[in-house]
DNA sequence: TATCATGATTTCCG
DNA sequence: CGGAAATCATGATA
């Protein structure tokens, strides 16, 4: 990807790219052969003229054959050769006319939509523009565009994409400031080379603006193309960098476990709403199709091997048990997020106590059984329909959704424990 | 390096 | 369109 970033070579140095040899004005020669100026004849203007006239005609088309000594010896000639001044004169009529045409021939040239297109990318991307909002500007994009961005690899990553962009921002600078030196030391170049020949032949102003918006035109194409190679970079780099697929990481400890709270406590239905889902997505620092993505595996994957799940549904269980023991009474709902996640929600009461139908351990445990006792009073009946957690967390696809789910994975969890779904069910009556 | 774990994507279905 | 199931691709670990 580097190596693109190279973009084409600063342009060389120019020279003879117009066909403009550079030479000392009036520099020491003969006068080419035959070609006797001043001959003999006195000034007399006549057959003998039209025919220097021809030969220099002949000169000047032959001139770019010649080596640069040979061209400079012609040049002084013509400089000295006694019907300059009338060549002189009928070239800069001959200029007056073609004048209009050239200026009449000079569009307007628009602005390039494709060269605003780059620009504004650039500077969105913040390879462009300022120097210090932009780099954090586009590591705001990139962190948008990864969904969220605050777990610590995350920033590290973003780190890591900052640096590179960085890289290229330099880069790129570097190489625009090297093609504006290379033009503007060209048209310098080709200035004083207009203004020497201006000495022979007729330049005007007009030629001079035109010679030098052509080099502009020109070096705003290279500039063109390192914008674009510069986009191309940023793209491959974005992509990189940014797409979850090839770089995936897994969730942070944290967020697995306040997802896993939320599955286990809602094991008999575990389908969060969008709130729910935003919820989570919010407690854990991902988007939210991150936490249909993780639910839509943990469902699978649970039904797949409900027994390698167990271990872990047990710890939850507990945990969640734990947090609302704690919680107390202050709490309605939640047993660990504050809002609605955590809360006993479903609707069917089953549904509470589905996560602890999975407890091996639990018929003889009093500490589980006590923990299972004050959950229950500190959902209480009414804990389930004050908030949204329990009606609206399960939309109106829940009925079909649920019934998949009960029908694959609760009959399975109730033959686990011995004497636990009694209880619970007892419990659950109170 | 093989294997498992896990997040993401794809395909199909209702 | 959301979910199930299969699959892919990568990270983690033995």
């Amino acid at each position: 990807m580097d190596e693109r970033l190279l973009g084409p070579p600063p342009p060389g140095g120019g020279r003879g790219g117009l066909g403009l040899v550079g030479g000392e004005p009036g520099g020491p020669g003969e006068p080419p052969g035959g070609g006797d100026p001043g001959g003999g004849n006195g000034g007399v203007p006549g057959g003998r003229g039209k025919q220097d006239i021809g030969d220099i005609l002949q000169q000047i088309m032959t001139i770019t054959d010649q080596s640069l000594d040979e061209a400079q010896a012609k040049k002084h000639a013509l400089n000295c050769h006694r019907m300059k001044p009338a060549l002189f004169s009928v070239l800069c009529e001959i200029k007056e006319k073609t004048g209009l045409s050239i200026r009449s021939s000079q569009e307007e040239e628009p602005v390039d939509p494709q060269l605003m297109r780059l620009d504004n990318m650039l500077l969105a991307e913040g390879v462009a523009g300022p120097e210090k909002g932009g780099g954090s500007a586009a590591a705001a994009a990139a962190a948008a565009a990864s969904g969220g961005g605050v777990s610590p690899d995350n920033s590290i990553e973003h780190s890591d994409y900052r640096s590179k962009l960085a890289q290229i921002r330099h880069i790129y600078h570097s190489e625009l400031e090297k093609y504006e030196q290379a033009c503007n030391e060209f048209t310098t170049h080709v200035m004083n080379l207009l203004r020497e020949q201006s000495r022979t032949r007729p330049v005007a102003p007009k030629e001079m603006e035109r010679m030098v918006s052509i080099i502009h035109r020109k070096f705003s194409a290279i500039q063109m193309q390192l914008k674009q190679s510069t986009c191309e970079a940023v793209m491959i780099l974005r992509s990189r960098f940014l797409d979850a697929r090839r770089k995936r990481r897994n969730f942070s400890k944290q967020a697995t476990e306040v997802l896993n709270e939320y599955f286990y406590s809602h094991l008999s239905n575990p389908y969060p709403s969008e709130e729910a889902k935003e919820e989570l997505a919010k407690k854990c620092g991902i988007t939210v199709s991150q936490v249909s993505n993780w639910f839509g595996n943990k469902r699978i994957r649970y039904k797949k091997n409900i027994g390698k799940f167990q271990e872990e549904a047990n710890i939850y269980a507990v945990k969640t048990a734990v947090s609302v023991t704690q919680g107390g009474h202050s709490r309605t709902s939640s047993p660990t997020p504050p809002s609605s996640a955590g809360s006993g929600g479903s609707f069917n009461l089953s549904g509470s106590g589905d996560m602890f139908l999975g407890m091996p351990g639990l018929n003889g445990d009093s500490y589980s059984a006590s923990q299972v006792e004050s959950l229950r009073h500190s959902m209480g009946p009414g804990g389930y329909g004050d908030n949204l957690g329990g009606g609206q967390m399960y939309g109106p696809r829940e009925s079909r959704a649920n019934g998949g789910w009960q029908e694959a994975v609760t009959p399975s969890s109730v033959t686990s424990p011995t004497e636990g779904p009694g209880s619970v069910h007892s419990d659950t009556s109170n």
